[in-house]
DNA sequence: CCGGACAATGTAAACGGTTTCATTGAAAAA
DNA sequence: TTTTTCAATGAAACCGTTTACATTGTCCGG
């Protein structure tokens, strides 16, 4: 591969010069510019970014921590965060965390030692070291979906807790009071500030809570139709299940479909993301939206700023959701 | 940040001494190698991956080019390819083809820069360059899923024709004559590869191929929802949709269902690829499987070869397919 | 007791660009 | 004409490691 030295000896013009040619252009005579492309177009020279970016410091990649690719909501976050860094020619670096515990250190590691500019994490395994930091950052960081927001770093997510309570009222409105939780992980921040939507909306229609009336289930189709086994065999008297993802309520409701339900005749059903399957589900799946591509846009142009050292507007960002009603819900007469 | 230089000083040896610390301890003295670390570790060094990067040529990462992120298929190779990755202390870049047309240039410019080590792609988009290279590739490269196995990479897949007859025959064997077809992209080699297949079985079972039973879709479940929607109100006498996804499938039966039809009863639907949907789908969708993790793991298992000057053994691998029966197909009687 | 081999470490040259600072020459100002 | 200014370019240092080669010292066989 041809380097710079080969370009500028072909064009008779010094290394700066070349540098200069791709760096601004505007820099050079019309006629050193043309001469130099020449000879690089003639050698084929591409100049090493890998070396550029050394000298420069900058990477211009961004690592996404994710805590599961195949998931369809950080897929399409990641797909958002795409869109915004090609645009602002950044790389992306992907690390699916799943369960590996050295991960923080790791991400961490990954700017310390110049293989990224910064971070975006979008689960939600706490990072102590970004924590105790107090104020500044050690590296730019951005919390993506599952965070609180208690870190020095800027967060996108969405308010849990309003939007929850905000589909427990549709419930209730619609007559339920025997409703069942199908809850995501329990150790998780989400499951937690849905949780607490859920019951703060019991409690503006002065319902009671039961907290038999709550499964736990990994946010996943299988998760939901084990947990929706447990609960409604244990319980009859459930008109209605509220479940903390759409996967949950997918999972749920072919669980209610084999015991020979009728959906949503018999049981109503709400899910949670607004995941493309729930229009094709049966029946079509009644959720609350999440912006999960502009969440993904939104973390991704803070990194941006984070990077240029521009100021980040709004550091906590909660994006509007929508409730999205479809038909596995009815009124109970 | 301490450098290099900052531990030698303060262990009294010289920087090359440091560097073999972490390169290769055991050239070093049990005292030399301690005094080392205690220095690195009091002035918290991290060696910088970038210079070491640099200096060796090698990036450690590898590019993945995927046509869509969102796409659940896409994802599980993703992570499969992840996994493999995370084995071997590569990195991933990943980006989002999606529609753009320079993306072939971009990709490998990527490794002739020295941004990555190797690429993988996923989607079918042809690399022209790569083609015309005649047996040995300029860079690293192996593609997956969507490829035919002409170019002088390796290539891994299913046998997309072998599926799509197995699947085929297996409606033909249920009785079906009047099979309808909701195709993909017209212009994907799978959509070609699996309408061959498809008719294959036709031929076998002397059944007679009608290309107006064919309907193109985008690999969605909207677009399949839309073709269904084309192609039963045009055609009342089919009993059965042959899809070449399951998102195709699933959007299928929602029209069906919208239309006042009962699956399987008066329409069997089968799908393509095995996603986790269609176990929860209604009703649960009769597939092929198609090991998308498995094949992730292959492709960054060749590139790792590829990488390490390791021969790769087999250069077109096609992983096993294999029909999964659920509900939605049933005996003509 | 000496030369050779080898293990442990140091020296300095890469790696391939960018960038600061210096130099040159020509145009503008005086 | 002389001085000033500025645009265009070159020379060389620099980014932080690795590594080929040189050096030193020790141990061992002859």
């Amino acid at each position: 591969m041809a380097q710079i030295r080969d370009v500028s000896k072909r064009a008779g013009v010094s290394p700066a010069t070349v540098s200069r040619a791709y760096s601004d252009p505007q820099k050079l005579s019309e006629a050193t510019l043309k001469k130099v492309l020449k000879a690089a177009e003639e050698l084929d020279y591409k100049p090493s970014s890998l070396a550029k970016v050394f000298r420069g410091k900058r990477t211009n990649s961004v690592l996404v921590m994710a805590p599961d690719l195949a998931n369809v909501l950080f897929a399409r976050v990641l797909s958002g965060i795409e869109r915004i860094a090609a645009e602002n020619n950044y790389f992306l670096l992907v690390s699916d965390t799943s369960d590996n515990t050295d991960i923080e250190r790791a991400g961490i590691e990954m700017v310390e030692t110049h293989r990224a500019d910064g971070v975006i994490q979008l689960g939600e395994r706490p990072l102590k070291r970004l924590h105790k930091a107090g104020d500044d950052c050690p590296v730019p960081f951005v919390h993506a979906i599952e965070t609180d927001e208690l870190g020095p770093y800027p967060t996108v997510k969405i308010d849990n807790v309003a939007a929850a309570e905000a589909m427990a009222t549709y419930l209730l409105a619609l007559g339920h009071r025997d409703i069942g939780v199908l809850a995501g992980l329990r150790d998780r921040r989400v499951t937690q500030q849905r949780l607490e939507g859920f019951q703060a909306a019991l409690r503006a229609f002065g319902a009671p809570f039961d907290p038999a009336r709550v499964e736990y289930a990994d946010y996943s189709m299988s998760g939901g139709a084990q947990a929706a086994l447990r609960l409604l065999s244990r319980d009859k008297n459930v008109t209605a299940l509220f479940c903390m993802s759409d996967e949950i309520a997918i999972g749920a409701m072919r669980t209610a479909l084999d015991q020979g339900m009728t959906l949503p005749g018999d049981l109503s059903v709400t899910g949670f993301d607004n995941i493309d399957m729930g229009q094709y589900s049966h029946p079509p799946l009644t959720t609350v939206m999440q912006p999960a591509e502009r969440i993904g846009e939104v973390a991704m142009t803070m990194m941006c700023n984070l990077l240029n050292d521009r100021a980040v507007v709004d550091k906590h960002q909660r994006l509007e959701t929508e409730l999205v009603i479809r038909k596995s819900t009815r009124r109970l007469v």
